[in-house]
DNA sequence: ACGATTCGCTACGAAATAAGTAGCAACTCT
DNA sequence: AGAGTTGCTACTTATTTCGTAGCGAATCGT
């Protein structure tokens, strides 16, 4: 398992770009799903399988770990939780629900 | 080939709910790194090609059809570029370079 | 104290997706 | 006419994701 984190080679890119890094990270098929689910409210391992649509355990747990080792998202008592780190990313991905509603309204023209 | 689109069903989830077929779009591993890359200038094939480090082309293939039909993307004389749609995308994920920027450096505490 | 649930997580084979390479038909330039 | 470029398809291999089963630990109810 290989965490897509800036400054390490980001998947045969070698410039090391930060955003590039995002890019790996959010590519991968649940990220961006789980911190969106996270964002709500802090969930159990079970709980947030639940939440993405059942998603299989073994993916589940590995993108855990990448997203703990990007410091996205942290394990505490209550069950996973984002970091402030995490929290800021939902933030500046925020506008994306207005736009997603905006894509669908043209999309059904 | 599935274009995850809003309202059609987007991967188990029958919400329908457009920001999952953001996800389910963004999720795809090279789609965000496309729509970047074209944010600067259009390009050909071949050109955007090797601005995504070399991707295959037949990967490269099925995605623009797939941004093509999601009307992020469309074929021009000048080669391959964001519709109105797409800039809009790439507008509201512009922040993203600062918070990248941000992750990087907390990172590397 | 006992079984029954629930929990986080691992194992592993099957299915889907992505990578890598070769090459073709259409076009341009000389 | 010949050489180069472009958009793209075909096909094989590698990687990622899915789906299901299940284990050991903690919690629950009785």
């Amino acid at each position: 398992m290989t965490t897509p984190l800036p400054n390490k080679s980001v998947r045969g890119s070698s410039s090391g770009v930060a955003i590039m890094a995002v890019f790996d990270l959010l590519g991968r098929k649940w990220n961006m799903r789980i911190l969106w689910e996270l964002h709500k409210t802090s969930l159990s391992f079970r709980a947030l399988q639940q939440s993405c649509d059942g998603m299989s355990p073994s993916v589940l747990n590995t993108r855990i770990k990448q997203l703990t080792d990007a410091k996205l998202v942290i394990s505490s008592p209550e069950g996973y939780k984002l970091t402030a780190l995490g929290t800021s990313l939902m933030e500046t991905l925020d506008p994306l629900r207005d736009w997603s509603a905006q894509w669908k309204e043209q999309l059904s023209k």
